[in-house]
Formats: structure tokens, C-alpha cells, sequence
RNA sequence: GCGCCCGUGGCUCAAUUGGAUAGAGCACCUGACUUCGGAUCAGGAUGUUGCAGGUUCGAGUCCUGCCGGGCGCGCCA
């Protein structure tokens, strides 16, 4: 057989492919709607281990009765090594039985393959990855860990399809809270407070200024007049607010070095403040803005958006012109294919005023908003008046250290440095697949239990099943030593063995049903699937005292579901250890 | 008022975008061998997919209307 790692192709697509050149022999009159056809997995091995289910879809537009169409698709299709049989079922279903061996073979070109068989259908194209985005002088908290970790993880899955990725942290540190601030800074800062604990200082004595300015007109106007000295470029403010950005980022960098997250750029709203101008004089030339009511406004009935304000009545911009200006100077920086933004649900008619306007300016970029759910406290939504916000420091800890204790009953044996480690891969894994596993676009509820779970549907279930794989592994090369697994066949002698090798192989499907949907949550819920049956493999089948050849191919098997979650969990920011 | 989104066992969520008998976890109950890690595994019970219509071979998924909830709708970001 040749499988060299170039040779692999998803089974999935090459089942696909099969089964489409069969329908395009049959039916050529069939047109545009062959181009959609593909099988799918089945619910049950009953039905076989893939079902196309296109007769009966194409039964409608060639006008003959679906059972015919599969028939005369079984008679025509050539024979495909991977194929065992294939059976009509119900209305028309075309269930494909696959080969044995076929599996196995196609395992091990995987297992072989560089990127463990995911095509590189990013080839070739740049993607731009706007998340996290936090504002300055206000600290991260349980609100902005959606964000980080989605956008964070739809950047590593489209780099492992072979996109060129640029990740961006779009920080908030040019809008008018700054007047605000540099008020509240004057007025009511505590020098003491900003050395220990500057986030938190500045947040105090702004929300402090923000209370003022709502009941002081006098204030108010002060604030005011502050911004427009700063975005005038007055030398004190500017330094202040220098101080400001430089605090914060500082601050943020901690958490981003705790969750494993790193961005390629980090470029401020500020960093386009120069192009704002520049955006609204063309959005005027182009005639798509006219003033009403002294500031300058993009209508757009014909989109059936309200109105988009790009410059204020007192000649200020705003967060719109600000994104329009990014959009454009992505596009002349960097040529990107797409560009990914990745916020609350909040933002989503901003987005599609943005997206339209910039599309009205001649941008082709494909313009994507991947939004998410708000968090929510039991009791309701929180914010820094209420002071009820979870700090996103506190919850790394509250996670770290809860998982310190279960480590620590578990394996008291262990180092204490070592059980740290182990409490921060698994505190940390536990937290941001608590967000990932599950679709992005639904209120979150946040409550400890839930994002600190450690059994069950959780990260660290991933995590323990692959370090009880390392020890498998061990345990072979200690029993057996000089025997390299990887030079047996895979044989399947049981069925939950052929049940996980055909899981294994879904893998690629899994991370391109991720991408082309911006969830990550189909890897994570790909990912417990396959551990769930490594569990009942590893619990139900004996490894090291099977036979001769049916335990290389066992230990095997072990090893190329370790590849696969660590890849998989990778895809997700999650670390995983051998000893946990 | 208009727009977007959500509603699935007691609770938290899946369901490969219209496919076959709606699946997991938590909680609850029962069990796991001189074998590799019990953060596990095997089994049990739990459902009119908010309600009412419609579309078709086939609907949790699509269309219409209600009910309930979240978010947004010209000078915040």
C-alpha cells in the first residue's frame, strides 16, 4: 500500500468523491446539485458506517422515485477498496458497509500523516482573528473570557488548516471614557492603590468620575474638554494615558500568559486614530454619508439597517469609524481572504452596518462576526457599578486551586511542584473547555460548579484519558522492551475496536466542520466522543496480557488516540500532561 | 413598536445545517474480576423538542401565528 503522508485524504472526502463521480456517470443531467453530494456518518452501525442520502434529494428534481435512483447509483459506482457493500434502506438511503482492513489501513496513513490527515484547505489564504479585545483601565473579567478563549481557538484550527492566521487584539484604549479617567485620575486617585494594584485603582477612581459626571454638568463639560485635549495630542494627557495603556496591558499580559494565548499584532483603536478622517471624507466623496442633525450619518434602507453615525455633531469619531478604518487598513496591510471578529451579541448589528458600509467602499473581503452569548450571573447580568463582576484573575485561581486539591488526594506521592503544575493544566484546561464545548451563541449562566467541573463532559476527562494512555505506554516499554507497536497491523478483534479506529479517522471532518462554522465546540464534543469510547476500550479490553500481535496493535491504537487529543485538545488551548 | 437570537428529561448542554429509534453530562439507584491509573467503566430510570398550524418521502432543524426569555435599535464601545 502506499501511504505516504501527502497520499491522505479524510475518509469522509474520499467517500464523497467516490460516491459523487457514480452519480455524475448516472445521472449527468442532474447539473449543479452534484457538486453538493456526500456522505455522512451514521447514527447506527446498523445503517453501516457512512449513508449517502442524495437519491432521495435528487429523487425530487429528476422526477423518479428514490429507490431507483440508489439502485441504478449502487450498479454504476466502481469498486472502491474501502467498500465492503452497500445497502438501500427506508425511503432511499444508500448505507456504505467499509472494509475492515480498509480502516485500519487508512488509520495508519493518518496516524503517519503530518497534521494527522487535516487537509490544507487554508492553503494560500490569510485569516484575520480579532478577539479578546479587552479595555484599558478596566480589568478582565468573567465577561471577556468567551472571547479570548473562542477567538484563541478558532486561530490555532485555522492555522492547522494551513491559513496564514494574523490573531489582533483590537484594545479599547481611544474611546471617551479617557476623559473621564484623566478626571478621575486628577481628582480622587490613591497613590498607593495605583502601585499595588493599578487596574483596579484606575477602575475605581473612573467609575468615581462616571458617577460624577452623571449628576455634575460642570464635571461633565471638564471630562469633555479633557478628551478633546488628548485627542488633540496635549502633552500631559497623552502621558497619562501612555501610563494608562501601558498599565493595562501589563495586566492583561499576566492573564494572557496563564491561558496560553498570545496575538500576532495587538493594535489599539488608537493606532487607526490618523485614518479616521480620512474614512468619513471618502464615505462623503462616495455620497453613502450625509450630515443630519450636525453629525455625519451612512443610511442605509436599502440594507434595512438603521442609520450608522460616523462622525459626531461635535466633529468626534466613533467606534464606527474606528472599525471602518481597521477594515480598511487590514486590507491594504495584510490582503486577507477573511476577516474573523469575535464579540457578544451585542455588537451584531454594529458588525452588519460595518460590514455593509465597508462592502459599500468596494471591500470583497469575506467579513465574518462569530458572536457569542452574554455571561450572566445567577441573579442577573452584572457590571463594575453593581461590584458584582468576577475578576477573570479569580476564577484562574479558584480553578488552579480546587484542582490542587483533587491532585493532591489523588496523588499524594507527587512533588509539590509538580502537583502545581498538574493543578494549572488542569484548573486551566477545565475553565476554557467549560466555554468551548459548548455553542458560543447561547446566555451563559455563570456558576462555579459549571466552570470548575472536573468529571464528566470536562476537560480534564480529556486530560485524564490521555494520561492514562502515557502510562499504557509505559508500561508496554517497560514489559516489553525493543517492541515498536507502530510496526504491527491494526486488527480489529473486538468491536469497540473498529469503533474507535473509525472514530479516530473523523478527526479531519471534526476540525473542518469547526472551521467552516467558526465552533469550536464540534471539536471539543468530537473530542469527548472519542474519549468516551477509549474508555470503554481501555476498561472492557485487556492491553498488555492480550495475545501476541493483538496487543502491539491494542497499545497501538492507544497511541494514535493520544496523537489525536493532543492535537484535538491543542485546537482548543488545552494543555494535557502525562501524569495528572 | 421594529430587528437579531434562544426555548430539547429535575438541572446544564449535543444533535454533522432537512435524514432513520432525539444523544451526553450532572444529580439519583445498582454493580465492576488476583489486568494496564476508580478524575474511570457497565447497567437502570427520566422526553408531546414552549404552544398551534403549514411545507414533504422525512421537521428539534424550514415557513406563519402566538407564549416566555435575552440582546439591540443616531451622537458609548
Amino acid at each position: 500500500m502506499i501511504n505516504t503522508s501527502s497520499s491522505f485524504v479524510p475518509v469522509d472526502r474520499e467517500l464523497s468523491a467516490w460516491i459523487r463521480l457514480a452519480f455524475e456517470s448516472a445521472y449527468p443531467e442532474a447539473g449543479s446539485v452534484l457538486a453538493r453530494i456526500s456522505t455522512v456518518p451514521t447514527m447506527s452501525p446498523e445503517f453501516g458506517d457512512y449513508q449517502c442520502n442524495d437519491a432521495m434529494n435528487l429523487a425530487r428534481a429528476l422526477k423518479i422515485k428514490p429507490r431507483v435512483i440508489a439502485e441504478r447509483l449502487i450498479a454504476v459506482a466502481g469498486p472502491h477498496p474501502g467498500v465492503a457493500r452497500m445497502e438501500i434502506a427506508g425511503p432511499g438511503f444508500v448505507n456504505v458497509f467499509l472494509e475492515d482492513s480498509w480502516i485500519s489501513d487508512r488509520l495508519a496513513a493518518m496516524a503517519g500523516a503530518g497534521g494527522l490527515g487535516l487537509p490544507s484547505d487554508g492553503a494560500g489564504k490569510t485569516v484575520i482573528v480579532d478577539y479578546s479585545s479587552p479595555n484599558v483601565a478596566k480589568p478582565m473579567h468573567i465577561g471577556h473570557i468567551r472571547s479570548t478563549v473562542i477567538g484563541n481557538s478558532l486561530y490555532r484550527i485555522h492555522s492547522a488548516l494551513g491559513y496564514r492566521t494574523v490573531s489582533d487584539n483590537h484594545i479599547g484604549d481611544w474611546g471617551t471614557q479617557f476623559g473621564i479617567i484623566i478626571m478621575g485620575y486628577r481628582h480622587f486617585l490613591d497613590q498607593k492603590a495605583l502601585e499595588t494594584s493599578p487596574i483596579e485603582e484606575l477602575e475605581r477612581v473612573y467609575v468615581k468620575s462616571y458617577e460624577k459626571s452623571r449628576e455634575d454638568a460642570d464635571w461633565l463639560n471638564e471630562c469633555r474638554r479633557e478628551l478633546v485635549k488628548l485627542q488633540s495630542g496635549d502633552e500631559q494627557n497623552v502621558a497619562l494615558w501612555k501610563d494608562f495603556v501601558a498599565l493595562s496591558l501589563r495586566e492583561f499580559e499576566g492573564i494572557y500568559r496563564r491561558l496560553g494565548v498570545s496575538f500576532d499584532i495587538v493594535r489599539g483603536e488608537s493606532y487607526y486614530r490618523d485614518k479616521l478622517a480620512g474614512v468619513v471624507r471618502q464615505l462623503e466623496e462616495k455620497e453613502l454619508a450625509r450630515e443630519s442633525e450636525g453629525a455625519m450619518v451612512v443610511f442605509m434602507e436599502e440594507d434595512k439597517l438603521p442609520p450608522c453615525i460616523v462622525r459626531k455633531s461635535d466633529g468626534g469619531y466613533n467606534y464606527a469609524s474606528s472599525d471602518l478604518a481597521t477594515v480598511a487598513s487590514r486590507v491594504d496591510e495584510f490582503g486577507p481572504d477573511r476577516i474573523i471578529y469575535v464579540t457578544d451579541e451585542r455588537q451584531q448589528l454594529h458588525f452588519r452596518q460595518i460590514f455593509a458600509i465597508s462592502r459599500k467602499l468596494g471591500c470583497s473581503v469575506s467579513l465574518e462576526h462569530v458572536w457569542f452569548g452574554l455571561m450572566r450571573l445567577p441573579e442577573g447580568t452584572f457590571s463594575t457599578r453593581e461590584g458584582n463582576v468576577i475578576k477573570l484573575e479569580r476564577l484562574l485561581d479558584e480553578a488552579e486551586s480546587r484542582a490542587l486539591a483533587i491532585v493532591t488526594a489523588s496523588s499524594p506521592d507527587m512533588p509539590e511542584e509538580r502537583r502545581r503544575e498538574v493543578a494549572r493544566v488542569v484548573g486551566i484546561g477545565a475553565i476554557k473547555y467549560a466555554d468551548l464545548s459548548q455553542n458560543p451563541q447561547t446566555t451563559v449562566t455563570f456558576t462555579w460548579e459549571k466552570a470548575l467541573a472536573l468529571d464528566g463532559n470536562s476537560g480534564p476527562y480529556l486530560q485524564y484519558a490521555y494520561a492514562r494512555i502515557a502510562s499504557v505506554r509505559d508500561k508496554f516499554a517497560e514489559r516489553f522492551p525493543g517492541i515498536d507497536p507502530d510496526g504491527f497491523p491494526i486488527v480489529f478483534t473486538q468491536q469497540i475496536e473498529r469503533t474507535l479506529a473509525l472514530k479516530l479517522l473523523k478527526f479531519p471532518e471534526a476540525v473542518t466542520r469547526a472551521a467552516q462554522a467558526c465552533k469550536p465546540s464540534t471539536v471539543a464534543d468530537y473530542l469527548y466522543d472519542l474519549a468516551q469510547s477509549y474508555s470503554t476500550f481501555y476498561q472492557n479490553v485487556p492491553f498488555l496480557k492480550a495475545e501476541d500481535g493483538v496487543r502491539e496493535s491494542r497499545v497501538r491504537l492507544c497511541g494514535i488516540t493520544a496523537k489525536v487529543l493532543k492535537s484535538g485538545l491543542d485546537l482548543l488551548g488545552i494543555e494535557t500532561q502525562e501524569r495528572i
